[in-house]
DNA sequence: TAGGTTTGTTTCAAACTTGAACCAAGCCTG
DNA sequence: CAGGCTTGGTTCAAGTTTGAAACAAACCTA
């Protein structure tokens, strides 16, 4: 089959969207660089440690939740944990497992970060949508996200309902 | 003041674009090293390159298309360079520009990959996409991204025109 | 035109990411 | 319960990115 070229429409969406979100994240980065010493990714692990049951989650649902693979993961858990940002501990019920918790610095450092991090986001990105933009973003994005979770890997919808391979804090 | 917190739907709209980025990125990152052996950005470094007239670029009009830092783009240059994809050239005009060159090989590379590459973005991105929408996101980007660039440094209308720093190819 | 500032580019070290390989522990199935 | 597959996580080397510093050439301006 021949090649379906992007239209003009597509090709100005696309180029418009892949500069767009390249500035966005850069400049979400420098500021929490600047604000927390961190870059988006560690801020969010952070985050999501934060809004979690006791605090703490499993490597895989946390690599899950933040769409990064986990030995990318494994990287950042690491510095944060050098930074006594977060701690590993074990998994009772797992042997393999191992639990990412937030330290109350860590917790502090979040606490602390937060306002500046809403501020530029704000900022940056819904001080300049309309209340329309805003829900339409999320519905793009959403199906965007949807075609690339296809896991394939995951049963139809009729079969055994996906075991959860952990509790949310295996503890 | 105290911090204008995001609303849930702010909070959605926001977590969803973070993971459709992430996600996105990654795939088309993926593809790009399978079928070109190199991450996008190299490939759109190609791109922009093919497109200038005479297929060459200096290195700073490169690096603001491209949304980059020079540094990031001499590295990625560099390794494009080792690869026969794109010469260096020396600017006439300038003996302080360097300008970069698309090379037969780079533009046979680039357009091997091309199908390829435009079919991924089609299926996960504009597949998924009702033509709406494709506008939508067009407009979104174009919004933030005009918030990021706001030069500061850029003259006010009514004063000097912006000098262009180069000719389009310098030669 | 000398001296100072700006611009174009590279360099360097430190930090981060990638993907494949590895190891251990859990989970079968015969 | 043994062998084999799967899952959870880390490790490692190679590649990439970052930001500050270094240079050199161009551009003032007195």
């Amino acid at each position: 089959m021949t090649t379906r070229w992007l239209t003009p429409e597509e090709q100005r969406a696309w180029r418009a969207y892949v500069a767009a979100s390249l500035l966005l994240e850069d400049a979400i980065d420098r500021q929490l660089q600047q604000d927390a010493g961190m870059p988006h990714l560690y801020y969010s692990i952070l985050s999501v440690l934060s809004e979690s049951p006791e605090r703490r989650l499993r490597m895989t649902d946390l690599a899950e939740r933040l769409k990064i693979t986990r030995s990318r993961l494994t990287y950042a858990v690491t510095r944060l944990e050098k930074d006594g940002l977060l701690r590993r501990e074990a998994c009772r019920y797992d042997k393999r497992g191992s639990i990412a918790a937030l330290t109350d610095d860590g917790f502090a450092v979040l606490d602390r970060a937060a306002p500046g991090h809403v501020e530029t986001v704000r900022s940056l990105l819904f001080d300049r949508l309309s209340e329309e933009q805003v829900g339409q973003l999320e519905e793009i994005s959403a199906a965007i996200a949807q075609g690339l979770q296809e896991d394939g890997a995951r049963p139809a919808s009729d079969d055994v309902p996906w075991r959860r391979r952990s509790s949310p804090a295996c503890s």
